[in-house]
DNA sequence: TATTGTTATACTCTATAACTATA
DNA sequence: TATAGTTATAGAGTATAACAATA
């Protein structure tokens, strides 16, 4: 059986549709007083608590190290809660707060607004085919 | 009207989907040789010549500075011809070798092969839905 | 000794600005 | 003077390795 038919690399369609999404949100997050990986930590607490830094971090794509700082900041702001485990002092128990959970509600109610300048584009069906087939491919291990 | 259901941010889905993919495209990409800027030039420069090293940059979404090494290293490799324009000696005329349209379509082939790993697991529905709306969502200006 | 979090360092990538050569 | 290309510099982002605390 034969190759199917020509098209583009996958990379070279995503990356500049994630260029362009991401550029969309920088002033959106900015605007609440968030870091891309600060939006991105509140989202991940916003699902469930974790309860290490390492388990967040691989969660979200993001080294161990280069969240620290973030978490700092989040911490500060009132964001996220870091309390020691009782049972293994090494670990730190991480939830998001309730000022936390506010303003990634707003500010992720901006960001998908504005994604709708894209997706609004595409019929009901391929909204829904492409959102359930991006989500899908977005969670392989 | 009410809003939409639920979903996560486009950027959160394709961020990843992303990564991998170009990860994937790394040990291909540097079996034949190529950079990552190297091979999107190639690509580009398949479709059609192009009369400025700016025009380039800007169809792969690089900035003009940090392509002139990649060009260097790919007219070194004999992939691309750098000439300067008779009418503009100021701009330079670009165009993909024999050769290079060679080891192009030897690593897209293998490039495209490996994310049959992904898009193998959808429908035929799904997968011709998915790649057409990516396609088009990623031209858009 | 192994693991969690942290800090420090080095490295890569990218963006900015200055320079040349043509026009 | 304006534009295409080039080079040099600085900045941001990232990865690597070493360290401190706890198990």
């Amino acid at each position: 059986m034969a190759g199917r038919s020509k098209r583009r690399d996958l990379a070279a369609m995503l990356a500049p549709l994630v260029r362009d999404t991401i550029a969309a949100e920088r002033p959106v997050l900015e605007a609440h007083g968030l870091s891309m990986w600060g939006y991105s930590v509140l989202v991940a607490l916003d699902e469930s608590p974790i309860r290490t830094q390492a388990a967040l971090a691989e969660a979200i794509g993001a080294d161990k190290t280069r969240i620290i700082a973030t978490l700092d900041e989040l911490q500060a702001q009132g964001y996220i809660e870091r309390h020691p485990d009782p049972a293994d002092r090494r670990a730190r128990l991480l939830a998001i707060t309730g000022p936390g959970r506010a303003v990634k509600d707003a500010a992720q109610q901006e960001i998908q607004q504005g994604e709708e300048r894209l997706l609004g584009e595409l019929t009901d069906t391929d909204r829904r085919v492409f959102l359930r087939v991006l989500d899908r491919l977005s969670r392989r291990p």
